[in-house]
DNA sequence: GTCTAAATGAAAAATATTATCATTTACACT
DNA sequence: AGTGTAAATGATAATATTTTTCATTTAGAC
C-alpha cells in the first residue's frame, strides 16, 4: 500500500521531526508521483512550487524518510538512486536498463519461501546474520526494445 | 571456475586487444586476490610493482574485462563498485554491510528454476525482455556481528 | 511571545568516474 | 630487425553526485 502524504507527515512527527515547509513540499512530490525519481528530478519538482529549496535539502529528506523507511530506496548498476512511495512493504524490482523505468512486483510466495531457506543456509554456512535481500531482473521494455529494434 | 592470469590473458588476445604491460598488471592483481576490490584498491595494488600507471588505465582495465565476461562486477548500495576474476560463471552475492566483505555463492537449482518461471511471469505481464537477474543477500558477518555486539 | 535545538541554504569540499588529447607502444607486416 | 599504424596510455580537465561546513532561519515546546 503506497503511503499517503499524510501518513509520511505523521510517522515524521510521530519520530519528534520538524514539518518544514521543504519537507512537506518534497514529500508531496514523492507521493503525487508513481514512478522512481532521483534526488536531482525531485529537485526540479520540488522547486517549480517552492523556488528557493536547496538540493541539500532534498538529500537530507530523502535520507531521513529513507531510514525511517517511509519511501523505498532504489540503487541499481547504471543510474544514481532513485526513490519512491511506493510501499515500504517487502517487494522487488524489474529494471529497465534502456530508459531506467522501474516495476514494482511482489515476489510469489512460492520464491520468498525457497529464499528464505537459502537465507538460513548461507546463514549457517557463513556465520552472517542475514538481514534483507534483493531480487531485482533488468532487461528492456517494450519502448526500449522497438527503439532498439528500428535502430538496427 | 576462477579464470586464470593465463586464461583472461588468452582471452584478451582472441578478442584481438593488445597485451600492454599495464593490463597484465591489473590482471595479475585481480587474479592474485580472493576480495572484490574497488578500482581505487586496485590501483594502489597496482602501482607497487608498477609506478606510473594511472587510475584511468586501472578503470579502463576493468570496463573491458567486465564487457568480455572475464571477471565479475559487483555493484551494492554503499559502497563504490568492486571486481573479482571470482568466476564469470552464474552466481549470486552475500555482503556485509559493516566491512564490505563480499562472499560469492552459486543458488541452489530449485531457486534457479522458480527464478527461471517469474521471470516468464514478469516478462509477459509488463512486455520486458529480461536479460538477467540478481539475488543478493545483506548482513553482518561474523567480525562485525561481535564488534556490534561489544560496542553496544 | 520567547527560546532553543533542529533545519535550511550557500558555498566549498570530497568522491567517483569520464572525456580530451598529445604521446607512447604493441604488434602486424614486411 | 625495422617500420607504420591504430590502439592504449597518462596528464589534465571536466562532469556528476553526494557530503561537509557554517552562518542564518524557523518549528514547535514552553
Ligand atoms: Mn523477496
Ligand atoms: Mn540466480
Ligand atoms: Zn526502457
Ligand atoms: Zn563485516
Amino acid at each position: 500500500m503506497r503511503p499517503s502524504y499524510k501518513s509520511i507527515i505523521t510517522a515524521l512527527k510521530r519520530h519528534g521531526h520538524k514539518l518544514t515547509l521543504q519537507r512537506r513540499a518534497v514529500i508531496d512530490v514523492i507521493t503525487s508521483s508513481q514512478d522512481h525519481l532521483t534526488p536531482a528530478a525531485m529537485f526540479e519538482k520540488v522547486r517549480q512550487d517552492h523556488p528557493g529549496i536547496g538540493l541539500v535539502t532534498v538529500y537530507r529528506t530523502l535520507k531521513l524518510l529513507t531510514e525511517l523507511n517511509l519511501i523505498c530506496e532504489l540503487r541499481t548498476a547504471d543510474n544514481c538512486p532513485s526513490y519512491t512511495a511506493g510501499t515500504s512493504e517487502h517487494h522487488h524490482h524489474l529494471v529497465c536498463s534502456g530508459c531506467g523505468k522501474v516495476v514494482d512486483f511482489a515476489s510469489p510466495r512460492l520464491i520468498e519461501r525457497d529464499v528464505a531457506k537459502l537465507e538460513g543456509k548461507l546463514s549457517r554456512e557463513n556465520g552472517f546474520r542475514i538481514d534483507e535481500h534483493l531480487l531485482e531482473f533488468t532487461g528492456l521494455c517494450e519502448l526500449c526494445q522497438k527503439a532498439q529494434a528500428s535502430s538496427v
